[in-house]
DNA sequence: GGCGTGACTTAGTATCTACGCG
DNA sequence: CGCGTAGATACTAAGTCACGCC
């Protein structure tokens, strides 16, 4: 929602950045640490620990017309926001359920409406609809098993009722890296007038000017990036990366000074305070423009010219004014020379090979690759290929067919076994499965074989072998099993580490992917499949012109081709097994430099569609009731995608899953409901499904119903569009736009709208619910689900129990405290002991004790169960601009680990000197 | 323009790890 | 101090989108 810039106490009162960013940030550390996950994750607001609707088609109770059953899924529309209009309509208060925090949240979110109807008029509108609107999108599962359903949306919005609470145990945190990482919230943070001041500003206005941007770009993570992961890194990196840090902050004119080194515990690492270098180094670097001087000083530029500074700096930004620039990624970039193998790469970082070798790692301190030359991703590129899976080693154990034991070659029984395994999985009874195994097992039995009918075959022995090895492995000393994963490492020690521009960095995938049966998601033609295992042969290799050509791991045989392409990113491919016409590389890992650049692209992009998402809208809106056919299917297309946060939905094969996405969906995907409502009930991506019912504008409802008119269920509905069309069309109102752009867009504004809107004065574990209660929000809008995880009821059980035990208690305490009150002693425990005497007032203190575990208790339940189909972590990984978050955590001294991961912290590391005051 | 190829991001789930609890 | 779990990571499937060719 817009951004409701309720002034933010905490900002109020005041974090004062320190003006020097000099000094690392110190976060207060509270005491007693454990302030558990679990506290962390609860999220006050109960959602009616409803049962889940498993299966029953969701559909927001009050949206749907036919108020089908209550999902707990269900969003709650929040209103259903024309676009560009700003006439919201009223809030349409869509609950789902009429509990009484169902109640609460409803008025909260018809406050939260208004308030963001208000915001929107005056922020130019720049909420995302989805998070408008996708209020009542209940969405589902696709399958039958798990019952994902769609969480209601309006959730976030409803009060914290627990977010007051002060929770025993909770205000303890640790020492954060993060603070170590972050740049003090401080005193007097000239970021704090601009912030309020900002406050009384619509959106729309504040994304054009926040200057703080500029210092935020950060390219290279090379420095404070890499930081974390140094505790687990050998010597040689983290001196590696030591010395990056020297070499780059020397490298470029930069203050120095900004560059700390601080250990946390005594885990040492080397940070980079906010405003670092990096984001000045790099800046430089990549455009060759230099931002260093809005740097610092920018703290006293206002914010309203800040932004614009901003966007001068900002890659996409920059491209604005000229149209070509904006692709730089993609279109400017790669073209002619993308096939054409890379000219030699005339550097040679002799260091680099001899890092390989495990010595040093001298870092270059030159720079990212500049997406924005597109085409060469790298000059110096070192690493070792890929490693394979060991060879199959028979068991001996026999199948039965018809009850007799049968003899199997060994590649027999290696197929077989890969079979057996999967006894207890749902894809062992599908039938597609089971057919297409048959196929390919079979041929390898050779037709003449006992083995006719896979109906014949009892697994059972080779599974029960399984369970037994499983169990083995499980009952190994905790010595044997270190042993086994040293011995592990080493052997793969050299696969996980790559070279490149002199930079060691990590390899993501250097495993081949082993043979195995495919496993398709949803119903797909290809299921249960055999993988076959990958020889060398098929492997063709990426590595820089004069690193030295990686030895084929198994003797005898060599690599496919050893190519020397600068273009592109990928260490190693090979052609799908399952699907010919496909490849699997092998790439960096996430935390790469390679990665971090593009993944700060791909923020600043949806980032810079702030400043367009106004006359985009105002464009498509236009066009619903263009005469053109094509004209409006772009237009009714594009509002979906803003809207609702679909995906574009490219053509798919018939040997794919039958799912679909915007551009792609059918006709029996949508349901008009009058007066203007649409049912959405599709198998997205993942065959995961969604379903949603939203009220649209009239004249969308109008031309849907058009496009419906005439054709049967199975037709498109969007029958003159595809991707291509829809991307070119966006690309002409904003040049590097895509489809995709709107989803990173609409998550990352929520979640910046959301944090800025909702954080209040707490203790850590309260703001980091209102964290995680943004990004459910997100979650929800991108439909992002997970199973339900097999032990959920027992464990909702057992919480449940414990609570009822705890209540108990309770009631003895409360007895005790009358009887104390009138003189007498307190009553036997349960167990027939005796209790202590105390007085009332120690009564009244056990008894608000109780109560606080009571209530903390509850609200992890009701968080669980909120949750249970709601997947977190793929909008964190892939939606959310990380300064929104790094921002968030300065500005309200929560430690980043609290939010992110190692493995988060690693890949984000360029977004790490994020100012306090970011916004998207 | 439509289609196939290629490269890269996004996704859910399987498996591993570390940590709190009895 | 072992056990069970939740959370983190590994794995790999399934998307998106650009390009080049016809």
């Amino acid at each position: 929602m817009a951004t409701e810039t309720v002034s933010n106490p905490e900002v109020e009162n005041g974090y004062e950045e320190d003006d020097d960013d000099n000094k690392p940030i110190v976060f207060k550390r509270r005491s007693s640490v454990a302030s558990n996950s679990n506290q962390s994750k609860s999220t006050p607001q109960r959602s009616n620990a409803v049962p889940s609707t498993k299966g029953s088609p969701l559909r927001s109770p009050v949206t749907s017309p036919n108020g089908t059953t209550p999902s707990n899924r269900s969003p709650t529309m929040k209103s259903s926001m024309p676009s560009s209009s700003s006439k919201a309509s009223p809030a349409k208060s869509p609950l789902r359920n009429d509990t009484p925090s169902a109640v609460k949240d409803r008025s909260q979110s018809h406050k939260d409406q208004s308030e963001c109807k208000r915001e929107r008029e005056d922020s130019e509108d720049n909420t995302p609809l989805s998070f408008i609107l996708s209020g009542n999108s209940s969405r589902q599962n696709k399958g039958s098993t798990s019952s994902r359903q769609p969480e209601k949306k309006n959730s976030g919005d409803r009060p914290l009722d627990g977010e007051n609470r002060v929770i025993k145990d909770e205000s303890d945190d640790e020492t954060p890296i993060s603070s170590i990482m972050q740049k003090k919230v401080g005193s007097g943070m000239s970021g704090s007038k601009q912030v309020s001041n900002d406050e009384k500003k619509p959106l729309a206005k504040k994304l054009h000017q926040n200057g703080s941007v500029v210092k935020n770009e950060v390219p290279n993570c090379k420095v404070s990036g890499k930081r974390p992961l140094e505790k687990n890194s050998t010597a040689d990196e983290a001196s590696s990366k030591k010395l990056k840090v020297s070499a780059s902050t020397s490298s470029v004119k930069v203050k120095q000074d900004s560059v700390k080194t601080e250990s946390s515990g005594d885990k040492g690492r080397v940070l980079v305070s906010p405003k670092s270098t990096k984001a000045k180094q790099l800046s430089t670097r990549e455009d060759g423009t230099d931002d260093d001087d809005d740097d610092d000083d920018d703290d006293d530029v206002p914010l309203s010219k800040r932004r614009k500074s901003v966007s001068s700096n900002s890659k996409f930004s920059s491209e604005k004014p000229k149209a070509v620039k904006v692709n730089s990624t993609s279109s400017a970039a790669k073209p002619k020379v993308r096939k054409v193998v890379s000219p030699p790469s005339r550097t040679i970082n002799k260091t680099s090979n001899k890092a390989m070798k495990g010595s040093k790692y001298s870092t270059s301190s030159k720079s990212l690759p500049s997406s924005s030359d597109g085409q060469k991703k790298w000059t110096t590129l070192v690493h070792n290929g890929v490693i394979f899976p060991p060879s199959y080693k028979p068991h001996g154990i026999k199948i039965l067919y018809k009850g007799k034991p049968v003899d199997l070659t060994t590649e027999q029984e290696e197929v077989a076994t890969m079979f057996a395994v999967m006894k207890e999985t749902d894809y062992y009874n599908k039938p597609q499965f089971r057919e297409n195994f048959w196929n390919d097992w079979r041929a390898l039995l050779g037709k003449k074989h006992v083995i006719q009918k896979l109906d014949d075959c009892d697994f059972s022995p080779i599974y029960e072998w399984h369970l037994q090895e499983k169990e083995k492995k499980k009952q190994m000393s905790s010595e044997e099993k270190k042993a086994l994963k040293e011995e592990k490492l080493k052997l793969e020690e050299k696969y996980m580490w790559a070279v490149v521009d002199g930079v060691k960095e990590r390899v993501g995938n250097f495993r081949v992917e082993p043979p195995g049966l495919f496993r398709g998601r949803g119903e797909h033609p290809k299921m249960g499949k055999l993988k076959k295992r990958i020889r060398p042969c098929e492997i063709t290799i990426n590595i820089g012109k004069d690193a030295p050509i990686p030895e084929c791991p198994i003797p005898g045989e060599r690599w496919k081709e050893v190519k020397h392409d600068n273009t592109v990113t990928w260490l190693a491919f090979w052609t799908d097994p399952i699907n010919q016409r496909e490849f699997k590389y092998v790439f960096l890992a996430a935390s790469s430099a390679l990665k971090g650049q593009s993944d700060k692209e791909k923020y600043e992009k949806a980032r810079n569609l702030t400043n367009h998402i106004e006359s985009i809208r105002a464009t498509y809106t236009k066009n619903f009731t263009a005469k053109d056919v094509a004209k409006r299917q772009i237009a009714v297309a594009t509002y979906l995608i803003d809207k609702l946060a679909l995906r574009a939905g490219n053509e798919k094969d018939d040997d794919e899953a039958d799912t679909v996405g915007c551009c792609t969906l059918k006709v029996g995907n949508v349901v008009c409901k009058p007066p203007n409502k649409i049912e959405f009930d599709f198998l997205g991506k993942d065959s995961i499904r969604y379903v949603n019912t939203v009220e649209v504008e009239p004249p969308v409802y109008k031309a849907i119903g058009q496009f419906q008119a005439g054709k049967s269920k199975a037709d498109d509905l969007f029958d003159e569009l595809d991707t291509n069309k829809l991307n070119a069309h966006l690309k002409e109102l904003v040049p590097g736009l895509t489809a995709k752009v709107f989803r990173t867009y609409n998550a990352s504004f929520t979640l910046d709208s959301q944090l800025w809107k909702k954080t209040r004065d707490g203790d850590v574990n309260q703001k980091v619910q209102v964290y995680q209660q943004a990004n459910k929000e997100v979650a929800i809008i991108c439909n992002h689900q997970r199973a339900v995880s097999k032990s959920h009821d027992a464990q909702i059980e057992k919480l449940d129990a414990k609570v009822k035990e705890l209540r108990t208690g309770l009631k003895d305490l409360e007895t005790n405290l009358e009887r104390a009150k009138k003189g007498k002693p307190p009553l036997e425990g349960s167990d027939g002991k005796k209790t202590r005497n105390l007085d009332s007032a120690a009564w009244e203190k056990k008894i608000a004790q109780q109560k606080v575990k009571i209530e903390r208790m509850e609200r992890d339940m009701h968080t669980k169960e909120d949750l249970k189909t709601v997947a977190l972590g793929t909008s964190k990984i892939n939606y959310l601009d990380p300064r929104i978050t790094v921002a968030w955590c300065k500005r309200h001294e929560v430690p980043i680990e609290k939010i992110f991961t190692k493995t988060l912290l690693a890949k984000f590391a360029w977004a790490m000197d994020a100012e306090p005051d970011f916004r998207f």
